[in-house]
DNA sequence: TTGTAGGCGTTATCAC
DNA sequence: GTGATAACGCCTACAA
């Protein structure tokens, strides 16, 4: 690498070491890709010169010319949590091991400018992994057919129209609720998550399962996302008659478990909790958190795995259309017990 | 935007337009980037052109004749980290409102692989903001100039060589450490981070310059980093004497914590424990964590500021050497209390 | 085996 | 005001 006059590092160019070794272009081009056709002498010549140059190929112009940014995007509603943080680890490690890059996109939850922020990062990458909870169905079917290889991860796409990837959230909250019911609970409470959602409408499905199946007490409240939208629903949570409590996520659950504990209420002796997610953090809770755990690393490796079949234009074989979901697996704590036997039970009363 | 006969979506170009209007490229080029010299009417059809056949310009192409990729890169650790989470999502959300895009490197803690990852990323980007604690120093020296425009978070670099920005780590921790003090503390217990990095210097410093001025008693401990370490450091902490004792940050608090409450431990009124970083499920620990808040989000988005000025070479009148640092705030939750009054203290005994 | 030359999609410098 | 046209740095037929 030399210093040009205005003291701004300049690359050497791939002429800059033709001219340094005294061949063409293209003999350089062709041994930096490892072509075969390179007399051995030369490829020696070639590489010394490189090294000594400190030359690498640009990445923009090979972009150019060979139409591939090895990269692709992950467009995020929110960066702050936990299970899209997950995902976008799992791309960027699953990524980088075929020497992918990964654009990342936070769109601060502001689902109205989702479509054009995945289109602009679209622009520089070669796919994208579209996470994308909020944006309404029809905008979503609106918007991929413009995105390219995509793939979109917490939902379903729009008749299939894209491979997507998701939790099993349905089979998940049954393993909740399940288990609960196994404990004896009969009554219990969903604090639901954003309204129309298919990681919220999965859930209910997946309790209304249960309830209908064991003839459960099911009731709803809305709940919220965040740790102090658990927080805000304590209050409301116990002036109910249930006996355990599913909130949509851990952040929920945790809020929740907290202000309980500031009344006094004592889990799960009182009243049991459970979480969805299986953050780290929830074993450090008061008491450790029951919960399912999504393996959101492993779905957004999935994702990446089936983001390379696009590009590499290999879709033989695989149905598009494929919704590939993951288990979750109850994690459990001792944030969640048998119900109390006390005479202010709804029957008793 | 077309299809061609491989059914690929072949988006069109600038020459597409140019001949769909009847014009050169150089004046849809004009139009598309503003430059007023164009008649308004031709304006208008080109911009009618481009709707109509779904133009946009090719990232790819403007790159390499720009020299610029409107992109920067983030080279994290660990996308796992909460602190490095924040400073990623700062500069993410600080550069998409000037229309830059963020590449996004995850080394998986490979910190010899870390100088490769962030050289790679460099190639597709226009600067990078190095978050690389554990990296030598001497290593740290030897990349940087090969980065071009950078700025490192969480350290100093070697000589100010480029712009740091970091916590005040020793403001912090002495911040802690006179809490506790004033609280009536005297035997303090530090669980220590990483040895040898920045961060853990620093907050050593600031604990040595607190129990040097007020004359506290002050052991040290290896920690750790994470949940888990904090919780295997319980029973080491039992065994001192220290009356309260401050981990390296949240996560190890909460760990510890979480232990110590199997143990039957209560605090504050046993031990008082405290964390460092803020996050935010540290208000639904049991207890509520005491702890110092960094900004990691600002600082992220400071450092895309520092870089930006970089990118424009503009550097003019701030020195390159100055490291930028940002003051912890202290949050008093209820982890923290005075000391027990108990015979068996060590004087008693 | 190696070199020549065209092209990837834009921008920018010239003329007109 | 508008249009050729030369870069930008690289890859890849096609020739030699």
């Amino acid at each position: 690498m030399t210093v040009d006059r205005a003291g701004r590092a300049s690359r050497a160019t791939i002429t800059t070491v033709a001219r340094h070794v005294g061949v063409s272009v293209a003999t350089v081009s062709r041994v930096m890709n490892g072509h075969p056709t390179v007399a051995p002498e030369l490829i020696e010549r070639v590489r010394a010169a490189a090294a000594e140059l400190g030359y690498t190929a640009s990445p923009t112009a090979r972009s150019l010319v060979l139409g591939r940014t090895h990269t692709v995007a992950v467009v995020v509603p929110d960066l702050g949590n936990p299970f899209f943080q997950g995902i976008l680890r799992g791309v960027a490690r699953a990524a980088d091991v075929e020497g992918y890059h990964v654009l990342v996109a936070d769109t601060a939850e502001d689902v109205a400018a989702e479509p054009d922020k995945a289109l602009r990062a679209r622009g520089r990458c070669d796919a994208v992994v579209l996470v994308s909870p909020r944006l309404a169905d029809d905008r979503l079917r609106d918007l991929l057919p413009d995105l390219g290889p995509a793939v979109v991860v917490n939902r379903r796409a729009p008749d299939g129209i894209v491979p997507s990837l998701h939790p099993d959230y349905r089979a998940g909250m049954a393993v909740l609720a399940d288990h609960l019911a196994d404990l004896g609970h009969r009554r219990l409470l969903y604090l639901a998550g954003p309204a129309g959602t298919f990681s919220d409408r999965e859930r209910r499905a997946g309790l209304a399962d249960v309830a209908r199946a064991r003839g459960l007490d099911l009731t709803v409240l809305p709940g919220g996302v965040t740790q102090d939208d658990g927080a805000r629903a304590a209050t409301a949570v116990l002036a109910t008659d249930a006996t355990a409590v599913l909130a949509f996520n851990d952040l929920v659950a945790m809020g929740l478990l907290a202000r309980l504990r500031e009344h006094g209420v004592v889990v799960p002796r009182e009243v049991s909790v459970v979480g969805f997610d299986g953050i780290d953090l929830g074993a450090a809770a008061a008491p450790p958190l029951t919960t399912v755990r999504v393996p959101a690393e492993e779905i957004g490796a999935a994702a990446w795995r089936r983001l390379a079949r696009l590009i590499d234009g290999d879709d033989a074989g695989d149905d598009p259309a494929a919704a590939q979901s993951f288990r979750p697996e109850l994690v459990v704590r001792s944030s969640s017990a048998p119900p109390p036997t006390s005479p202010t039970d709804k029957e008793a009363s």
